[in-house]
DNA sequence: AGTATACATTAGCAATTGCTTACGTGTCAA
DNA sequence: TTGACACGTAAGCAATTGCTAATGTATACT
């Protein structure tokens, strides 16, 4: 069959291998207040030497393939925003052990919640 | 220094990582119920020759180091069971955005609805 | 005791990841 | 047009990952 797509050199790129990378969770943390650019996303890490631009140009790829970031030419800047709506099958699967474990937790949640009270209400006997 | 702990083969194993890996994601999932043997958890992939058991029990390992399960050895079996407590790290990671995006989705959330409704009450003139 | 079961652990490997350096391309500025 | 800038992309590489086959180690079974 011939390619459907172009693999530039990695393959897929889900939610959950884009944020297993703590440079890309880093990134995306970036992007919070809103969009930046290439060279605004690179600055920390060439700055402090822990990383050269390219690597950054790379993480950003995998972001953008993943769907959790998209991005906009501005003369001859790319600026790169977030698209956290890309984040709902994380938030599925997670939603999934949520309510398992909060049903789990219920009983020391409210036992914590009871402890937390009495410190505050100290009882002089 | 000496070593201050045993390194398998592999290095730190974060909940992000674990995640990553749908085999490891299925695992998971197949834990949901309650509590399985490796044998158990296995048996799906080894039957379809998905992968052999030792496979499964690196998978299981990396599960463990990351927090997201426990063990227990009852007999000649292991089993394995959900610590979705772990997921906290996520949680938090994940709550961060949510309400950066469910700021920006309001609107057209609204909208929707508003749509959904016209919907259910076929307005005639 | 010996044998089978249920698992972990190791060694070895092919494939992938994550980086760097080098290079290519479009855009602004003089 | 010529050059500088902002970026992507490719080639090459060391390190890591994910698997398999082989081996070790308890536990139960007879």
């Amino acid at each position: 069959m011939p390619a459907s797509s172009k693999t530039t050199q990695h393959a897929a790129a889900d939610v959950f291998t884009a944020i297993a990378h703590p440079v890309r969770r880093q990134i995306l943390d970036m992007l919070v207040p809103g969009e930046q650019s290439v060279g605004q996303l690179a600055e920390p890490f060439v700055e402090s030497q822990a990383m050269t631009r390219p690597a950054i140009s790379q993480h950003l790829a995998i972001l953008l393939e993943s769907g959790l970031v998209d991005r906009e030419k501005r003369g001859r800047e790319q600026y790169y925003r977030l698209r956290p709506e890309n984040l709902n099958d994380l938030r599925d699967w997670l939603r999934h052990y949520e309510h398992f474990w909060s049903d789990k937790l219920d009983a020391l949640g409210d036992y914590l919640n009871r402890l937390a009270q009495e410190e505050q209400t100290p009882d002089e006997t």
